[in-house]
DNA sequence: GCCGGACCTCAACCGCTGGTAGAGGGTTGA
DNA sequence: TCAACCCTCTACCAGCGGTTGAGGTCCGGC
């Protein structure tokens, strides 16, 4: 036989760490299994009581992490629309299912929703984009002409989302998208190099590597940045 | 003469009290107070000391209210909004301008084993840094010819010893230190990007810029990955 | 069969946020 | 002159979001 008891299937707690680590640098351990406690994952669990995590289970917490981070959102909310969310109602094309006490006045909230929301399952048009991003149309071509982010088919994904926000964040600093070239070029190497050890299929050694490289390139910044 | 004295005009904050709580049912003196104290509104004094709001000023409060109960927003990030519309910034459909999302600092450090979160205090002799890693010396040797790791002094800090580690993961996927150059040739360049936005001092801003590079690295590193 | 590293639980502790409480005292206007 | 209103300041507090550490188990490799 194979695989005698395959039972019970996914990463252990200090895998997800390395994979999570890559984009959010402040998550430990201990934060994970709080997370666990305050009931926002359920991980399996094997006959010893190990944690396992589904990809599924990593993106959730992805979309946790995330939430904390770009909305502040507490995790009370959070885990209201995790609930929301499993019981059906997935976000459309409006982030987290509406704060339950969205009263007339709110100055309008911009879509925001980083790319979280389950991976990159968002289909946004080109305008939708644009207003998400909250960035002028002009930014935006930039971002464009230089290959930050790209359309597949007329559709946008939340990667694209996310680099237009960033590039927004930038370009208050004065840094134009323009200045951002050698970050794309960075990227397609990288991203080569990892599709020639691993192949064209986007496997979890794909995701490892590139969780490595982001880490990688993380780290490397940090050491150049003046003391 | 109409008004002998209009010094100075507005509400007293008893008077703002019952204008809010219309809307804001928890809302106080004592917690008026504290916004003030916290730099949120400014409203007027007279000679002996009295708050006088302006209609405008009300506005503010009602709008940090707002924020923070259909948002959730914490007083510091609203704070940041109120300061970015005054200097002009009104976001002419967005709600507040853009959450800065700005990577929210570790207050303690753990130094964490893995990554020191800066806690760069870390001082490894060569021989130290190669156990640490656990990386055998061979590829230490590549990883600092290729410029990955450099010592400061004859120490090496917690980004060496992270990147040595990263370095030993790659080797583990048949990658090695010289395939890694592209990786530090980018890192130059942003360092030297953002150093020349925010001057040869480390500030929170260029912490700030440093995150923001890494989430962009990391969102078009992904966007990159096969589907 | 034993060692080191990864993982487990549970309880205690911690720093920060967003206030509240109250003592002690001045101001205002009828 | 008195009540209602307002002031400052210090002390305290609860909840959130974790961290730390003690004590123990699990597992792969030699």
């Amino acid at each position: 036989m194979a695989k005698p008891e395959p039972s019970v299937e996914g990463r252990g707690i200090g895998e997800v760490l390395q994979l999570l680590q890559a984009e959010f640098t402040d998550v430990t351990i201990s934060k994970i299994r709080f997370l666990e406690a305050e009931g926002l994952v359920a991980p399996a669990r094997t006959a010893s009581g190990y944690r396992k995590f589904s990809a599924a289970d990593v993106e959730r917490l992805r979309y946790v992490l995330t939430a904390q981070r770009d909305q502040y959102l507490p995790l009370k909310i959070i885990k209201e629309h995790l609930a929301a969310m499993d019981r059906g109602l997935r976000p459309s094309a409006g982030g987290p299912p509406v704060a339950p006490s969205s009263l007339p006045e709110p100055p309008g909230l911009p879509v925001a929703e980083d790319f979280g929301a389950y991976g990159t399952r968002l289909e946004l048009t080109r305008d939708e984009l644009r207003a998400a991003a909250d960035i002028p149309a002009e930014l935006l071509d930039q971002v464009e002409n230089h290959g930050l982010v790209v359309a597949r088919g007329n559709h946008y994904d939340g990667d694209a989302l996310l680099v237009a926000k960033l590039a927004g964040e930038f370009a208050r600093y004065g840094i134009e998208p323009r200045h951002l070239r050698p970050f794309r070029t960075a990227a397609d190497r990288e991203a080569g190099l990892i599709e020639q050890v691993t192949g064209p299929r986007r496997t979890e050694q794909t995701e490892e590597l590139a969780a490595l490289a982001v880490r990688l390139h993380a780290a490397l910044v940090r050491s150049r940045l003046p003391r």
